[in-house]
DNA sequence: AATGAATGAGACTTCATTCAT
DNA sequence: CATGAATGAAGTCTCATTCAT
């Protein structure tokens, strides 16, 4: 994916490359290289070998490798972010619509790949200890969190639904996301991004099925 | 937890406690490292300090870290085993009740820790590249998984009911376990092992009622 | 102290500075460095930053780290050799009073700072091992030393003293300006610049009484 | 002076010696190395080179490169102070005795070499700004100067003198020390240990006549 | 003149592994 | 069985120096 921008440079090229770019760059770099070889088994020199540059450039850039990988990490995030948000925006979308684009977000092709999971379940398996990680993506994480509540509340209200209150339908939906995710990394010729969305809709639609269709029967559940 | 099994000799060391006790203790130990410093804060040291023990021992009893590593996944691994296998082998036994036997060892007290969870997801941090790990416990996976299709196909047969494929079923519950184990993880006080066993019930009750209850509504998906 | 002459320049940046000038700035910089991170603390980037300027430009103005040192112990040098090269050429000055000139020059307010005395230090510290440093200032230091003999003998044979010879006395005059340049340095509060000088003219009374006076009792020594 | 201790091991020698052994050797060759090299100069490379041991075994012994620099300060600040406690400690000496063994550690052949001195100054060169090491000797430096004061009041009193405080001889005392110091490190062939120390006798002499005897005349002052 | 991104050697430090005792 | 001193490869980070702009 960054093949194209590597060694991009004539003689004169490489320097005049933007700081932005580099930073980019050297962030796509890491992303390989953790899903390449984990966090643990990512060092400098696998991710500026990767990007073809030199191992000093990272401390110029990013001060440190913890640095780096927090960057990493929000990279990821915010990619994320925008991904739900560009959808969320736009004008003339009804509640259930935005709440499906949050959901379709989350098994976007851009988004959920072999090559993001791996490095989005790297970091799960330190954030168990590092708070660090956690707070880096918490602003991120709730801004999903209530929106996804707000539009539920909507959704149930507008249609009259009892069920479970709009919170607990939010974490359940959390953790479907993420059940899927580590599925589709874990064993990919099981489970396809696609089923992913079908699954989640799936159980929105047992839940309000006057304001999501039921995907067709065998995508059910997976 | 190993508390009482650390530094159990006098001072004349009582050197014959069995092997097996040295192992499990550094195993313990392991556990004990990895959940507070993840698997790339995990050294020799920190295992061995954290059993009292010295750090040529576990040259002696593991070889080499990677072994120490993998024998730790492979005893949580037959640790979730032996909980669902026992309620499964014992006699007058329900495909439901062997069923339910299985979603609940995925929450029992003695699984579903955050110290093990930690460990579980290291792991799944790092399996996404090294296939050592997957295929270490991919024997133990393999056989819970068939039996959960098989119990499936019993119960929906003998139900009469239609609707997903049992595999495909088979497939939802694991990502359902997967996706609470790491929303407890991460996020305990939101999500708590009782409601995750409901959570995962109330979605079997939905695809054969006659053979489970609905858990309380208000648990019903968390 | 370079405050004023850092980034004189307007958004338009006067470029024009004259070179000798950017010099003694970046040498500067550089005494503020050692004295404050020592001589291995100091990088080019803190030398360049702390004069507000780019690293890119220390390697213009003075190609390599080492000669960047080398100036700056020759600045400081140079200008302790001019401190009492102007008392020593002013005309009609007796040969007692060119000496004390000598003697005074080691604790004037500008030469015997908390700042300068910690590069010499420094400089000392390296110079055990690097013959470099001192080659550099030996013209300098051996004027001072030729100078100070001359005036000694000038004085001894003029006063009919007998005692040490006048290359004797000149060691020890240089012994104790470095040992009150020491203790000045690393104990301030006890050490105060004008018992220095005190101290040394004590020494000079002692030898040749005729020709000093004896500074106040309680100064004697301190 | 530590080539004894260096590889003195047949093949199963090395690991037996003590660990204390170890340290010392380890201390003696980043004295040699500070000696050449300056404390800039000092690796961990250049330490464990000259001890003939591996670079992995600094870190074992001594955790970090600051603390092997504080232990190597310590070490020859607890060798000077054995030295001079050595002769205060016996019986039957008078308090003029005393203070000339405290003088006299000072230019000891054990405590006066180029080797030595070179360390001494290397710190002081960093002294300036870095308290670690400064507070490192404080205890030491203190008892030092508190027993001469203490000594330099007996003697005054029972002798009857005026003249300067004790304590300002004191401090007269440490200057004339580092100023001899560092003079017989730049310019030994100029300063030898002997006539530094009749330097400073010939201070004690000219204060305390008849508690202590003026050098030969030539060697006053040098 | 001046900037600052880029390089890469080399420093410190960590840590799995070995092995004499 | 057990210890822990010793090794050395490998990692992170620093920093003098270069050079296109």
């Amino acid at each position: 994916m960054n093949e194209v921008l590597k060694k991009s440079d004539g003689p004169t090229g490489r320097r005049t490359e933007a700081k932005a770019v580099r930073r980019q760059q050297l962030i796509e770099a890491t992303i390989d290289s953790i899903a390449r070889h984990g966090i643990g088994g990512t060092t400098m020199s696998s991710v500026t070998e990767g990007a073809g540059l030199s191992i000093g450039l990272v401390n110029f850039h990013f001060k440190t490798k913890q640095k780096l990988l927090e960057e990493t990490l929000l990279y990821l995030a915010r990619e994320h972010h925008e991904q739900w948000k560009k959808a969320h925006r736009a004008d003339g979308q009804s509640a259930a619509q935005k709440l499906e684009a949050i959901v379709a977000s989350h098994f976007h092709p851009r988004i959920c790949t072999q090559r993001k999971l791996s490095v989005w379940f790297a970091f799960y398996g330190e954030a168990g200890r590092r708070d660090v990680y956690r707070s880096l993506i918490e602003d991120i994480d709730t801004e999903r969190f209530e929106t996804t509540i707000a539009l539920i509340r909507e959704i149930r209200d507008s249609g009259g639904y009892t069920g479970p209150a709009p919170r607990q339908v939010a974490l359940g939906l959390e953790s479907l996301y993420d059940g899927m995710w580590l599925n589709i990394l874990l064993y990919p010729s099981e489970y396809r991004r696609t089923a992913g969305k079908d699954h989640v809709m799936a159980y929105l639609a047992s839940l309000y099925p006057r304001h999501f269709a039921t995907p067709a029967p065998d995508a059910r559940w997976i």
